[in-house]
DNA sequence: GGTGAAACTATACATTG
DNA sequence: CAATGTATAGTTTCACC
């Protein structure tokens, strides 16, 4: 895999914003013509550094109004333990992301649910189910200020 | 804007995991003809539950081998000052969330960069630069367990 | 709400320079 | 990398159920 260059660097800026943008777009605004473009797209997916293209959804139209960031402590820190804990988080699928961090906890979770009431059944019912977790602290997100997707290449 | 319906869930979700899926092949996994699913999707953007579509790029690929969540807490927690500091952190590139949070802490930030070295000038030159900042603790991501854009739906 | 076909438009990809 | 050509596939509309 061969380094990305800055026309690489544009592609990847611009189908950060707009995954429906065609190679006949892109090409346009690079000033080139689309063979290339075409090639450099492809050879970004082979390579893998596009992972994949999704659509975005607007969480509250949804009826997603509650955004909490949970971290978690373990009991025992052994590398089966840790293990085993992280194959169990990545089913749940309010579990959005799960991080291992550095710091007081092991964990960090973000979590999505509709409600309050959501979320304590979430924390009563699957995330203290899961053996080998030693203490949680919640932090509720009162107001997105931004949410992105996207990386300055 | 009318409620979603088991069929918009269904196109929200696969969607969600492939922009590029056509009407038609969204069609056939919904054993639906093209017509009514691309009524839906056009409906579902129009409405702005679907925000945008977007590719998603692997981080360590492009070389933004560091990520951090960075709480911070205010000095004065005036409106004014709080708007003011929002209006300056959206800006930063390397920020790619910001969430307003309860607890010790006024925000948390999710920050992308190369390695520590630009994780510290961005702290010193970048953040701490901001007025009413008052302190910040830095969260280091040691290894990501699991970053998804999707909700169940 | 849905079907199915038809018309239109765009895209992917190979070829040649 | 440009330009062109073409097979293929996509979008969108419409008449009808």
């Amino acid at each position: 895999m061969q380094k990305l260059d800055s026309t690489d660097r544009e592609i990847l800026k611009y189908l950060q914003e707009n995954a429906h943008l065609t190679t006949k777009e892109l090409a346009s605004r690079l000033n080139l013509s689309p063979t290339p473009v075409y090639e450099r797209v492809r050879r970004l997916e082979n390579d893998g550094v596009i992972k994949k293209y999704v659509a975005v959804i607007d969480r509250e139209k949804i009826g997603k109004d509650l955004m909490v960031f949970c971290n978690i402590r373990l009991k025992e820190h052994a590398q089966e333990a840790g293990k085993k804990f992280v194959e169990e988080i990545v089913k749940l699928t309010e579990v959005i992301e799960c991080h291992n961090i550095s710091g007081e906890y092991d964990f960090m979770i973000k979590v999505v649910v509709d409600d309050m009431r959501e979320y304590q059944s979430f924390l009563m019912n699957k995330l203290a189910s899961l053996e080998n977790i030693g203490s949680t602290h919640s932090i509720f997100v009162m107001s997105e200020v931004k949410n992105e997707t996207k990386f300055e290449v």
